[in-house]
DNA sequence: GGTATAACGATTTTT
DNA sequence: TCGTTATACC
């Protein structure tokens, strides 16, 4: 047997990998190895408690990280049979498997589809219009962000909106108080309401339906939990610290009797507590989970001690830690971390550009390179810098895969075909591209739809059966036509996925409905060649649904009763959920080589690179002016860490005296967060009387 | 029913 | 400044 999957771990790592079967928690601080402890984990239970693949459940935020541990855990493991019944994945994506399974048991349709967050607000203004509120468009369409955020962040504590009537007034205030005065709290009850009717005669979930709907899954039915408890004794979960409420209940119900849990996260990097993630719960599990133990991973293997000094320092001004973890880094010193005071954010720009450019000429690839910012807005003097200096960039955070518009749209017709009430898909693509079916046409299917509680799909199966009386003939024809092809055209869709692949079918969808020719012309007005446009991603599609067929074949997922679930559903499924290849925001399909990075720290989490310039620096920006809670303030001092903790060799730390951007100009200034790491580090200095090319830290002023 | 222009609002974002 | 959406007009 090898034990090659404990080499080169240290101490905390290795009392982490092979500790006996136990509730864990793993504190484990930026850098310190957290994947290679999990991958670890894994390994070891299936050698040394000989436990099979299937009783580990390792759950990740996002698919991507669980692609990666499936990747590792098949290098770490070669000679284990039956590795993919493993289940590694999402919270979402495991719960639409459960879902899938037990359909009958959650009360779905077997073909019940997931709405993206557009179906959702497509949907809810829907609700929302008749109510007549007298909203111009723009305000219309903030409410119903407030709304559907409001809704899933209730359905993610656990609340439908039946138990909504029976709520203290605390909780009606909370939520009236994210409408302004636009809605009361009976209306958005009723819209709550309405909404859960919809989603259930229509047989689709959104996001947080498939938390939610799980849940009630496994507490209505005990006999479905214990299946699970049978076949669960090891759950990891990643990113422990941004685990929400129905979650973290997830994990305690999935966790029997004879099953441990390894949670493993940062509480030091939350940075989704606005999202609902709720770091809390990291120490809740000491609480909460039998014996639970806890291991802090310290020892840094991914920046120098001078870029961890900053980090050590700005983190002890925090007073909420579960442990006052201070990074080691195994790498020495390092280079000086320079701090650099600029008069503005487009000279800003300038310098980080032209000491990109430099530092190239040094023999830096760029790809090895960041810009991180607080906020999207502040990309766009970066952009214009980067353009001038001829230096190539991705922008990450734009547009993803599965969310472009050219996607939905073909996934939306595949949708309606495999569940013919999906009402959303069928809203989304009856008049794209257009077959002169407008909002008077609409609202006849919707009509005869109220009126006979059918689907639109079927509404339009009954006009079309009305328009073929004579009787109604005349009155009827004109309009019938407009529906005729389009209807025809899904029952087509429906055949061909009963007797062709799901490439081809595909393949059909885009040439049959007039998406392709639709999209040829769009990219051709937009100035896009063959392989950066709409067409191409449509053409992308159909090779990801051949390879997932593929997959299929290989690895065939089964409901409760040992059949196959339909190709189309699972594909439909995993593409709702599955955010797709790296697209940039120029909507560019392939990233740029040897291109910087530019990011929001947000989406740099769990990134690393050479060299790291945060730029924006200042009050107001880090911490943003927004907060002002000191939990949000907190999260900002997090969000900091975060962007410091993403260097591996050189860091670049930046602040402008005046700023301007759509709001203005204004005054800024270096960040409380700065003034404090400073304050620190040369206390350090003076104390240790260095000279000043020998300081950890370096200030200059660029003009 | 489709296209040009005006008006508005703008943390952070994964599933 | 930029992107989205409502409206006015053909």
């Amino acid at each position: 047997m090898s034990t090659s999957y404990l080499t080169g771990l240290n101490n905390a790592q290795l009392k982490a990998v092979t500790a006996p079967e136990q509730n864990l928690l793993v504190i484990a601080g930026a850098g310190t190895g957290k994947t290679r402890v999990i991958v670890s984990r894994i390994a070891y239970i299936l050698n040394e408690f000989q436990d099979p693949p299937r009783s580990i459940l390792a759950v990740t935020f996002t698919n991507k990280a669980a692609l990666e541990l499936k990747e590792r855990v098949q290098k770490a493991c070669v000679g284990i049979n039956d590795l993919n019944m493993l289940w590694a994945g999402t919270f979402h994506a495991i719960c639409a498997r459960f879902l899938r399974s037990y359909c009958f048991a959650a009360n779905l349709p077997a073909s019940f589809t997931i709405m993206d967050p557009s179906d959702v607000k497509r949907e809810l203004k829907h609700i929302i219009e008749p109510l007549n509120l007298n909203l111009k468009g723009a305000e219309l369409n903030k409410l119903l962000g407030s709304v559907s955020e409001t809704i899933f962040a209730l359905k993610e504590k656990g609340l439908r909106a039946q138990q909504l009537l029976s709520s203290t007034r605390d909780t009606q205030y909370e939520i009236t108080r994210r409408f302004r005065s636009e809605l009361t709290f009976d209306e958005f009850v009723q819209i709550y309401l309405k909404y859960e009717e919809f989603c259930e005669t229509v047989g689709a979930v959104d996001f947080s339906e498939l938390l939610l709907r799980t849940c009630e899954l496994f507490n209505k039915h005990p006999e479905i939990l214990s299946l699970q408890h049978r076949r669960f004794k090891h759950i990891l979960v990643d990113e422990f610290q941004d685990t929400n409420h129905i979650q973290y209940k997830l994990v305690q119900l999935l966790c029997g009797e004879n099953c441990t849990v390894m949670a493993v996260g940062d509480d030091d990097q939350s940075i989704y507590s606005w999202r609902g993630a709720n770091y809390r719960n990291m120490p809740n599990f000491l609480r909460d989970f039998k014996d639970a133990k806890l291991i802090a991973l310290e020892e840094n293997y991914r920046s120098s001690q001078n870029v961890l000094d900053l980090a050590n320092s700005l983190m002890s001004g925090c007073e909420d830690r579960l442990s006052q973890k201070v990074l080691q880094s195994q790498k020495g010193a390092g280079q000086v971390v320079e701090v650099v005071e600029c008069p503005n954010n487009y000279q800003e720009a300038q310098w980080v550009a032209s000491t990109m450019s430099l530092l190239h000429n040094a023999g830096v690839p760029y790809q090895e390179m960041a810009v991180l910012y607080r906020f999207n807005s502040q990309s766009n003097p970066l952009e214009n810098a980067f353009s001038t200096l001829g230096i190539p960039y991705n922008i990450w955070g734009g547009l993803r895969f599965f969310d472009r518009e050219e996607i939905q749209n073909s996934l939306a017709y595949l949708r309606l075909a495999v569940n013919e009430n999906d009402n959303a898909a069928l809203l989304r693509i009856i008049n794209v591209p257009k077959r002169a079916i407008g909002p008077s046409k609409i609202e006849l299917i919707e009509n005869i739809a109220t009126e006979h509680h059918c689907s639109h799909f079927k509404a339009i199966e009954l006009l079309l059966e009305t328009a073929k009386d004579p009787a109604f003939k005349k009155a009827y024809a004109a309009k019938a036509k407009s529906f005729k092809d389009f209807y025809d055209l899904v029952l087509k869709i429906k055949e061909n996925l009963e007797t062709q692949s799901l490439q081809e079918a595909l393949h059909f969808i885009h040439e049959q409905t007039g998406l392709n020719d639709f999209y040829t012309k769009k990219d051709k007005d937009e100035g896009k060649n063959s392989l950066e446009g709409r067409v191409a991603n449509l053409k992308e599609l159909e090779e990801n649904a051949a390879r997932f067929e593929e997959e299929c074949k290989v690895n065939p997922i089964l409901d409760s009763d040992g059949n196959q679930i339909a190709i189309p559903l699972l594909f439909i499924t995993n593409t709702s959920l599955v955010s797709g290849g790296e697209i940039n925001s120029k909507g560019e399909k392939d990233s740029l080589q040897d291109a910087a990075n530019l990011s929001t720290i947000h989406s740099a989490k769990g990134l690393e690179y050479q060299v790291v310039f945060v730029v924006g620096f200042e009050d107001s920006i880090l911490p943003s002016a927004k907060g002002n809670t000191l939990d949000e303030f907190e999260e900002e001092r997090r969000l900091a860490y975060v962007a410091i903790t993403r260097a591996k060799e050189k860091l670049f730390l930046s602040y402008c005296n005046m700023r301007t951007n759509y709001q203005g100009t204004n005054y800024t200034g270096p960040s409380v967060f700065l003034t404090e790491i400073l304050k620190d580090v040369n206390k350090t200095h003076q104390k240790e009387q260095l000279p000043y090319k020998e300081r950890s830290v370096s200030y200059s002023r660029y003009d």
